[in-house]
RNA sequence: GUCGCCAUCGUCUAACGGUUAGGAUAUCAGGUUCUCAUCCUGAAGAUUUGAGGGUUCGAAUCCCUCUGGCGACACCA
């Protein structure tokens, strides 16, 4: 049985590379019809943030990441204890009450009966695995290993402890977190050991690296929470499926997938060994081709949400924009610029202007009140078809670029059109 | 400094000893069009796979060295 478990420490909202390693998590256990667990690491009390376990699972399910159990570590704390003990009295852990930071912690020989606990690291051993990401074994000296904190002296464990026993229990079949934890993973290597039982399968996954600096994703120069995505406009579908190339591919290459699909897809041997860039570009590829897979009435209601000034129009309008924006816009958020016009007369430059505009403008207004269709007016009037829509364009909409004028004019209604003309000439 | 991971177009990647090193995106050009966008077509883009050595008839693929990038070195996760 597969078992794979997410476990996110609360400290805030949920992470971009959080939400990739969530997601390869969920894939990896339900490929294999197994469990996904979630385990919120609240061992640290000073860094925990008020309210981020709820929104942490709330994010998670705006993306399709449902789990079928769900651990809280600050409720376990015997089970901890409990494996404390063992190391103790097995000789691999003792009782420190210093902070040095020294490879061989000098409490090791004063035999304390009470104190934080460490890991006891054994002199001139091997410790390796296969880790499944890489696809190779990693191994260490444990003369490189330093005795790491097992148990705090405010009686909380540290992730060492805790992940560890927790994987042990809940049966975890396999381990999968962010590379920043290979580092530390001999010793979780011997506190498996020690505690007994079957290790998971480990692996770890590349880091998310910034565009621009080339370093891991920052909380101060990136954006780097997936609720700010959604927020400036990204569908959470077109987030999750860009995350899911950013580490990981295919054999034929194929970018358009669903959960389901990607769940489907989903084989260990496409995970990525170097780090990633998260690129921009791409992500908007992806967010445009959503955009326009959903349905008009969707989309509307998207957009409402977006705008306030939209949703206030009638419903034959907000449909009418809907359409005329669905190909033109890369985000959501896209509809504030690009559709404001009908909800605010624009500040027109006139230096935008071709030359004979007045001209172009009055014999709009003249077609626009005689009903005429204003394709008739440049053929009537031998004005070039460009020169005079673009003339138009401006004088309606203030921009350059726009929807189509014409149907535009008929969205925004014959006064406000005419108003908006007249006062340019 | 110590330990570890990594290295193919700008970016995401395919090619797991034999290909003109492929695709996508971004860029540029053309077509469609009232602008923009969508859509379609094409081009350019890897000084031939960071560098240098091997192994092999043959290397992006295997080995070694170097260089470079990233990460971890907390009673945070």
């Amino acid at each position: 049985m597969t078992r794979t478990r997410f476990a996110p420490s609360p400290t805030g909202f949920l992470h971009i590379g959080s939400l990739r390693t969530a997601l390869y998590t969920y894939a990896l256990a339900k490929h294999n019809n197994g469990e996904f667990i979630l385990r919120i690491e609240d061992t640290d009390q000073k860094r925990e943030v008020e309210g981020s376990t709820e929104a942490l699972q709330t994010t998670l399910k705006k993306f399709g990441l449902v789990w079928d159990e769900l651990y809280i570590q600050s409720e376990r704390l015997d089970l901890y204890h409990k494996a404390a003990k063992k190391l103790l009295s097995d000789g691999h852990a003792y009782y420190c009450q210093c902070d040095s930071q020294e490879l061989r912690n000098p409490c090791r020989d004063k035999n304390y009966k009470e104190g934080a606990i460490r890991l006891k690291v054994p002199e001139n051993q091997t410790v390796s695995y296969h880790d499944f990401v890489h696809k190779k074994d990693i191994s260490w000296d444990t003369n490189t290993i330093y005795d790491a904190t097992l148990l705090k002296s405010d009686g909380f464990p540290t992730y060492h402890l805790a992940a560890m026993v927790d994987d042990l229990d809940m049966k975890i079949s396999h381990i999968l977190r962010g590379h920043d934890w290979l580092p530390s993973t001999p010793v979780h290597l011997l506190v498996f050991e020690y505690l007994g039982g079957v290790r998971p399968e480990i692996g770890h996954l590349t880091d998310i690296l910034s565009a621009t600096t080339g370093k891991k994703l920052s909380k101060r120069r990136d954006s780097v929470f997936a609720e700010q995505f959604i927020e400036d406009g990204i569908l959470p579908e077109a987030l999750l499926n860009f995350i899911m190339l950013l580490g990981w591919a295919p054999k034929d290459n194929r970018e358009l997938y669903t959960l389901e699909e990607f769940v489907q897809e989903f084989d260990a041997n496409g995970f990525q060994e170097a780090n990633p860039r998260f690129l921009e570009d791409k992500l908007l590829w992806f967010n445009g081709e959503y955009i326009r897979k959903l349905t008009d009435a969707s989309l509307n209601a998207k957009f409402q949400i977006a705008n306030a000034k939209f949703a206030e129009l009638s419903d034959e309008k907000q449909l009418a924009i809907t359409q005329l924006l669905k190909d033109r816009i890369k985000k959501i958020s896209d509809i504030n610029e690009l559709a404001k016009f009908f909800w605010e007369a624009p500040v027109v430059d006139e230096s935008l202007f071709g030359e004979n505009y007045k001209v172009h403008l009055t014999k709009a207004i003249e077609a626009i009140e005689k009903d005429i269709p204003l394709d008739q007016v440049p053929k009537e009037n031998g004005f070039k078809v460009g020169d005079f829509f673009m003339d138009l364009r401006i004088a309606i909409t203030g921009m350059k670029f726009t929807p189509p004028i014409n149907e535009s004019i008929e969205i925004l209604g014959k006064d406000e059109s005419l108003k908006r003309l007249q006062k340019l000439i």
